[in-house]
DNA sequence: CAGTAG
DNA sequence: CGGCCTTACTG
DNA sequence: GCCG
């Protein structure tokens, strides 16, 4: 192999725009030395400038059979410069120079397009949203774009993956260790925006655990870790670092972070963010009890609560106790209306061991009106105050405008328990449960996974619906009923987005593995 | 604007 | 390089 | 940190 000398700057004039693949993905890797010898790279054509000489690369092989899908991923009917496979590149650093493009080049015919599809700047900043709507009138025929997705496969994949080889989450996983070695990194980075390090850094780790998880078998090295969705280059090579050392150094740089440290704890306190627990960083404190003999007059109300209830609000709650106050509520709810349902959600229903807090969908059969439902929240929450069980609120409750009331955050503690509880209840129209139930039940990931693929299939799904991506001539986007595909239902939800239903127990996609045996047995905890 | 909810 | 899910609500 |  040849090594390419460390100053030359072989593509110091070039600009290259990368045109990805569709489902393998080119090692970043390589990119990086394309900058280090000088190259600009780019991903849209918008971002060509002037002055370089443009080179359009194809990552992956399936362009040259297919050349004009380089023009439908740039968006475009044609283009000026020469699209080129990616040996180009390949075989220039190797060659030290920049090779001619003869042998390298695709032809690409330009596209002809008729008046009902001429492409206007505003289409291209849309996407091709503009062509799914005028195609699809109906519902029913939502999820057989004829267009391919190219991504549905790893997207359901992701989702529908969880169904095949789910395991119990005790048994020993092949990658435990590499599992808890990411999820530390991933609690380092959780919460954290220091110096534009940003919690999607967190976020990159979870999407790579769930992934590994799903893969289920053991990942030996480098090449084997890069192939599986969400793992890149640096998390690849972190796994090859766990695989050797059963360590990762990176992990005690950020652990013994001070300042990391730090902004965590007081990020612990509700109602407490990154901009607040920066700003007493920056004023030298360092411990909520310096916080507290402090800053307390200064607090929000919110923020207040959350300091008395520090150490309430951190505890885990047992399942069987969640179950408690399912139960207490549901008889509180019985005495008011015996026809409005209150059941447990989030974690809980997805059958966690122990939970955070805890969620209540509340809901009553072909009730929409939010006055009746924003009544009976505020009954309920009353009763719930009379009986001393709710502690406190994390917000108000008007008496007037009980139409208005949506939800309900506070704190609940059972007689005769220990600790005060994070609780939560959310009003749902009956029309809505279905979306409803899929956003509280969650997680987080399972969330963002969903509806990404929703709006891959040009939808958009929230807690209150499905919904076609239909916007006006401003962006805005269309909550019309009409516009509505499905809210009640839950199953066919997941039916029109394409993929088989999927029970909550297996919607833990962001779990965080605990070490296992495998940590144990070789004592490398810690 | 910052923070919270799944 | 820019996006990373979503939107209403609170203070 | 990963993706397009």
């Amino acid at each position: 192999m040849v090594k390419p000398s460390e100053n030359s700057q072989l593509f110091k004039d070039i600009q290259l725009i990368v045109v990805p693949g569709a489902l393998t993905k080119v090692a970043s890797y390589r990119k990086a030395i394309w900058r280090k010898q000088g190259a600009t790279v780019s991903f849209r054509l918008s971002q060509v400038k002037p002055e370089k000489d443009v080179y359009i690369i194809c990552e992956t092989e399936e362009y040259e059979t297919e050349p004009e899908k380089v023009l439908e991923k740039l968006k475009v009917d044609n283009v000026k410069y020469p699209i080129v496979k990616l040996d180009w590149l390949t075989d220039s650093v190797r060659a030290q120079k920049l090779l001619p493009t003869e042998n390298y080049v695709l032809k690409v015919e330009p596209k002809l397009r008729d008046q009902h599809t001429s492409i206007s700047a505003k289409d291209i900043l849309k996407g091709k949203k503009r062509n799914f709507e005028e195609s699809r009138g109906s519902s029913a025929d939502l999820t057989d774009d004829d267009e391919p997705h190219e991504e549905e496969g790893i997207e359901q994949g992701k989702l529908v993956g969880i169904l095949r080889g789910s395991r119990d989450e005790g048994e020993s996983d092949p990658n435990a260790l590499v599992l808890y070695r990411l999820g530390q990194m991933a609690d380092e980075y959780k919460g954290s925006g220091r110096s534009g390090v940003s919690n999607f850094k967190a976020l990159s780790y979870r999407r790579a655990i769930n992934s590994i998880r799903q893969h289920g078998k053991k990942l030996k090295t480098y090449e084997d870790a890069i192939k599986l969705p969400d793992v890149g280059d640096g998390i690849a090579r972190k796994i090859e670092e766990i695989n050797r050392t059963g360590q990762l150094h990176q992990l005690d740089e950020v652990r013994n972070d001070e300042h990391l440290m730090v902004v965590k704890t007081f990020l612990q306190i509700y109602g407490v963010g990154m901009s607040q627990a920066q700003e007493w960083y920056n004023r030298g404190y360092r411990e909520t009890a310096e916080i507290e003999k402090n800053e307390k007059d200064k607090l929000s109300g919110v923020q207040r609560l959350g300091l008395k209830y520090l150490y309430d609000w951190s505890q885990r709650i047992p399942r069987a106790e969640v179950a408690e106050h399912e139960a207490f509520i549901k008889q509180i709810s019985r005495d008011i209306d015996p026809d409005f349902e209150v059941d447990a959600v989030g974690s809980y229903a997805r059958g966690a061991e122990n939970s955070g807090d805890v969620d209540f969908i509340v809901c009553k059969k072909d009730i929409d009106d939010k006055g009746i439902l924003g009544h009976f929240l505020y009954d309920l929450v009353s009763r719930l105050q009379e009986k001393e069980y709710i502690k406190c609120s994390l917000i108000n409750i008007e008496v007037k405008n009980k139409a208005r009331i949506r939800k309900f955050y506070g704190g609940g503690q059972l007689k005769g328990h220990q600790f005060c509880r994070r609780i939560d209840f959310l009003l749902v129209p009956w029309s809505e449960r279905g979306a409803a139930s899929i956003y509280f039940v969650g997680d987080d990931l399972f969330n963002r996974t969903i509806r990404s693929l929703a709006m891959q299939k040009h939808m958009k799904l929230n807690h209150k619906g499905l919904f076609k991506d239909k916007r006006d001539s401003k962006g805005h986007f269309d909550y019309s009923v009409e516009n509505r595909i499905e809210a009640a239902d839950e199953k066919r939800i997941f039916e029109i987005l394409g993929v088989n239903w999927i029970p909550p127990e297996q919607r833990n996609l962001g779990k965080i593995s605990s070490p296992g045996n495998v940590i144990k047995e070789s004592g490398i905890i810690g």
